[in-house]
DNA sequence: GTCTATAATTTGATAGAC
DNA sequence: GTCTATCAAATTATAGAC
């Protein structure tokens, strides 16, 4: 079967989403598919190899989905209401964090390339927030804001989890998009 | 020893801010001690209570903290930017994260009392800032600031600890003391 | 308070049959 | 691709000696 890969992605990514990385073993993978742990490790032979694939799945689907969100828009205010519209989306499809960011809180512990994959992640999403910032701000300052937006969503995601009230995010979303020019 | 149950307070502490609580054993704070395991289930039977006197020790300390750092503080700027100090002061102490930022990334893989007491450090920072806000706005604006400030905060600190760059943390909080009455 | 010893379970991972 | 079988290591936790 071609699609037991994308199953497994799939289960992995609820799995970390909501428990994190180290909570997620290769036997849990396998019964929720209805498989032996042995068939996991065929797809994916080390753990290591299922978190890289995993972050890189992970980062295609939220920058193509961004790129949805945001191809009409042109000011800055549409930009950045459209970054916040995709994590939001995010969210409440699967009432889960951002994965990044519960791996983010593990960082040390997680393998090299895994870590590597997320920080990536992270850099991406400032750099595409930096050109949506308006043109005549300095790189200073369009970095500042990138970063500022960027730790709100993470932030208030993880708020929204621990204390099960979705808006949190909608507000903080809200008070970022309307202190942007438009 | 009455000091061992402190110290192995600390060790758990240093622990879960670096790899998180499914990451820590008590085989390894035993180790770090230089007891064994099972001397440790004499001061906390169970994990669980070990990270419940986690929590509670660290709340404590922050409030404390907080407390003193605000001590002259009049007006909302003031205040807020002491509560923006307390962070930085923590996370550049141990180069770590906030200890229930990582434990509210693992929110759903701990034990209920763990995950409530989490819950609750997150309640009282909120109840602390809507206190802090300007007394003229609506309660409904207090409440929606003091969420942006402890989203953003909690969200820096993620990044800071994932780019291993201080600096965000300090940009942020610059950002949100800028933006506050004084 | 700390130890030895141990139980019961789970984990990541591999070898080799089908 | 999936299986059975297995391994070595780690985990939380307990019983009982000192």
């Amino acid at each position: 079967m071609a699609g037991t890969k994308d199953a497994l992605l799939d289960a992995a990514e609820a799995g970390v989403r909501r428990n994190g990385y180290n909570a997620v073993s290769f036997r849990e993978l396998a019964d929720t598919l209805g498989i032996k742990s042995a068939s996991v490790h065929y797809h994916f032979r080390r753990k290591e190899d299922l978190g890289t694939a995993l972050v890189a799945r992970y980062a295609d689907g939220f920058f193509d989905a961004l790129a949805r969100e945001t191809a009409q828009a042109q000011s800055p205010r549409a930009k950045i209401s459209g970054y916040c519209a995709t994590y939001r989306a995010a969210l409440r499809a699967s009432d889960a964090m951002c994965l990044c960011g519960v791996l983010g809180a593990e960082i040390s512990s997680l393998p090299d390339a895994v870590a590597r994959s997320v920080d990536d992640f992270f850099q991406r999403n400032i750099a595409w927030l930096e050109a949506a910032l308006p043109r005549d701000w300095t790189a200073e300052k369009r970095r500042s804001q990138a970063v500022h937006i960027l730790a709100a969503m993470q932030g208030s995601m993880m708020l929204s989890h621990v204390m099960k009230d979705l808006e949190i995010l909608d507000r903080t979303a809200a008070e970022i998009i309307s202190g942007t020019a438009d």
